[in-house]
DNA sequence: TTAATTTGTCTTGACGTCAAGATTGTTTAT
DNA sequence: ATAAACAATCTTGACGTCAAGACAAATTAA
């Protein structure tokens, strides 16, 4: 069974045959999958009333463990984000009474971030579902598929420079 | 050797371990691997004063072959745009001369979009240093590394809906 | 004539980057 | 020890990109 990506590339083989376009069919599915993915994922958050960038701040501070309370730097780090875009996005969320800003008692030009209760419950609703969604999006893979997909993308993740925190 | 996504799925585990995080082990590393490339390519495309977007529209047209031209819906179609979308991305590219836009002599209601002499010119070297780059981005994965990613990525895209055209 | 199709426009809204600014911390030099 | 210079944190606002959706215009087909 062929994809999309078949077609691409067998296209630029006919009209560019001096290019070896062998790397999209790892860049172009890549971002194909991501990209096909992220809308699914999207319907999902809606019924949350969330949208994706609102549930990955959300779920950044859940898993931080408790309090749950990180700083807006924390935050945009781990999100590949700017600051300013995560102003913006703390703004809506502390609007809707999801996260609520405080001082910081060791840095008073910063401030922390903390996940409300009504944010914690919703945080937790979503994730359930979220999960299910994602491992529904994957169900073609066998355990085998999936631990090999695994252990592809995080060769290639490392070699473009997402190593862990820990091993720092 | 362990990538940022192992430190997520372990956060969970640890905060909520009744749940089964595992499917971000794929979803999550696709849609990291995705971004990462996604900004070192954008890189590519600005030494051609080019966009992502604009790219895209001007590849799609390229690797149709000759005369290199295709109606807007085709072109929405294959990009994944809605036609909003694309008449906006027409503009730009028929303002800085790289496509026109024609008459549709089988449809009087159509218009057809043409990669002009300089967009054929331009969508040729970017295609050029394109795949230089997109294979730097891979060069972490051998030969049948890339093979078995390939494969796997395929029977996911045609899992989500993507399949050749060719086998319609 | 009527209905369906296709392209394009315009509005709306989300989202991001970037640069600048206010505030606070930290370091250096005298 | 003090003051000055420098750095970091968050916020703000200007700006640009992108997409969706509602609508209009034009053409074809029935």
């Amino acid at each position: 069974m062929q994809d999309r990506v078949d077609d691409i590339v067998t296209a630029w083989r006919s009209v560019r045959p001096e290019l070896d376009p062998s790397p999209i069919g790892i860049v172009g599915r890549l971002s194909r999958a991501a990209r096909l993915i992220e809308r699914r994922m999207d319907e999902d958050y809606r019924q949350h009333d969330l949208s994706a960038a609102e549930f990955d701040v959300l779920a950044t501070l859940r898993r931080s463990g408790e309090p749950y309370r990180l700083l807006p730097t924390e935050l945009y780090r781990e999100t590949m984000l700017s600051s300013g875009a995560m102003t913006a996005r703390l703004d809506k969320l502390e609007a809707r009474g999801l996260v609520a800003r405080g001082p910081n008692p060791d840095d008073r030009r910063s401030v922390t971030v903390t996940l409300t209760e009504a944010g914690l419950h919703v945080v937790d609703r979503a994730m359930d579902t979220h999960l299910a969604c994602e491992d529904r999006l994957i169900n073609a893979l066998s355990g085998a598929q999936r631990s090999a997909l695994e252990g592809l993308l995080r060769t290639l993740l490392v070699s473009l420079g997402d190593r862990s925190r820990k091993t720092e």
